[in-house]
DNA sequence: TATTTTTTTTTTGGATACAATATTTTGCTG
DNA sequence: CAGCAAAATATTGTATCCAAAAAAAAAATA
């Protein structure tokens, strides 16, 4: 027999969540445009959900700058603005550059091992022409270095989680340029030298300095 | 003939954005304690308003950590924890270090004059005893270094406002304790001096390094 | 009595109806 | 035709209703 799906309260496919997951990917990827205008009612609509949970998802993302109120006009995109985009990576650096410090700190001989291989991977991936797969093994990186924060920076983490999602709204072309793609990789690997080195403040500079160029990238290759 | 009052959208005086500020008082302030039981019903019979507001606002504190849901029981009050509190102020040491690397490059001389003052009155108080204005004068201190961002960096600017009200509810009785003062206002005075020369990097470890004493005395004169 | 099953209660999630207000349109007047 | 006033419309804010799920309580059974 069959059981029924349970409902659960923060389940993922409760509607709000879904709601809300599907609204800040179409406004990550740029599905939604800036200055789009986005009422409730049309939402729910869209979604095919009432607007209790449509309302539910604006707010939050609201809170994320992801949307802002236009009054009784409803919600609109905000456009895109290099002061923002700029002070979102300087954020970034800064705490990044801090998470490395603490990753350095209680990283594994083994970790830094799976970390070389992805670098590697992606190294590959580039010398025979293949660009498509270095975000991932790029995102995979950042994930498995970032990862072991979990469970002893669980705030630190998912501020950082956060904001490199927020970046991708102003990031969808880049990494694809093999300027940006050398300077990335090489960037990686003199992250994995300085913790190789074990020390906590080299590895803040270093990835201070990773991010601000992911920054210039970015700046760089916009469009 | 009297306006009747234009209940607008972002309104202050909303049932929702009342509803949150008198709830996140009652949090950060203690008067709610840990592990105390939340539920829409009671909170909107408490408020007198309907459920809709308090939803709204719990799901807000909830994604600033300071309610949480227990499932169909409805939310509560977390416990206190060191490690919540001790990352706390950590991330706040390394944003706040930014911070004043920013001040640093674009404070005048008029505003440094502006900050002396303030530690000259909180020294005075001090000396002669009194010790309630000191929180002020603290407050103001910050407020005045911080403020200076505002415009040029408004989200780290929000992140800082932000994390400096969470700390509170850590933060109940500090800085009434002679020893903690003292730090304070040395601290205040060597970062006065640091501006003074402009020299950002200067600025940066000697803000972590406050922010890291305050964490300190915090966590020492807690209870 | 202990354990499992069933029923009841509590509580949130979602939909909808209504109220208040801001915007837009329309119409009037000079 | 321009400018202002007033009506119409669009849109969110709030209250309330119903449903679903979980927790708690009660009942049945071994």
């Amino acid at each position: 027999m069959i059981k029924p799906l349970s409902k659960s309260l923060k389940n993922p496919q409760s509607a709000r969540e879904k709601t809300y997951r599907l609204l800040k990917k179409q406004l990550l990827t740029g599905q939604l445009r800036p200055n789009k205008r986005l009422t409730e009612e049309a939402l729910a609509k869209k979604f095919g959900v009432s607007r209790t949970p449509v309302r539910d998802a604006l707010h939050k993302l609201e809170l994320e700058g992801l949307v802002k109120t236009a009054g009784a006009r409803g919600f609109c995109v905000p456009e895109e603005s290099f002061e923002d985009m700029s002070e979102l990576f300087e954020i970034r650096a800064v705490l990044e550059g801090h998470a490395m410090a603490c990753v350095c700190k209680i990283i594994t001989q083994e970790n830094i091992q799976s970390l070389k291989k992805l670098v590697q991977s992606a190294e590959q991936a580039f010398l025979s022409g293949k660009s498509d797969p270095i975000f991932d093994y790029n995102t995979q990186f950042h994930d498995l270095l970032y990862g072991l924060l979990a469970s002893q920076k669980p705030r630190l983490f998912s501020i950082i989680e956060d904001m490199r999602e927020y970046v991708l709204r102003y990031r969808k072309s880049t990494l694809t340029h093999p300027k940006g793609i050398r300077r990335s990789i090489s960037g990686h690997k003199k992250i994995l030298m300085a913790l190789d080195l074990r020390e906590p403040q080299l590895c803040e500079r270093i990835m201070r300095k990773h991010v601000y160029e992911a920054k210039e990238d970015t700046l760089l290759y916009k469009g």
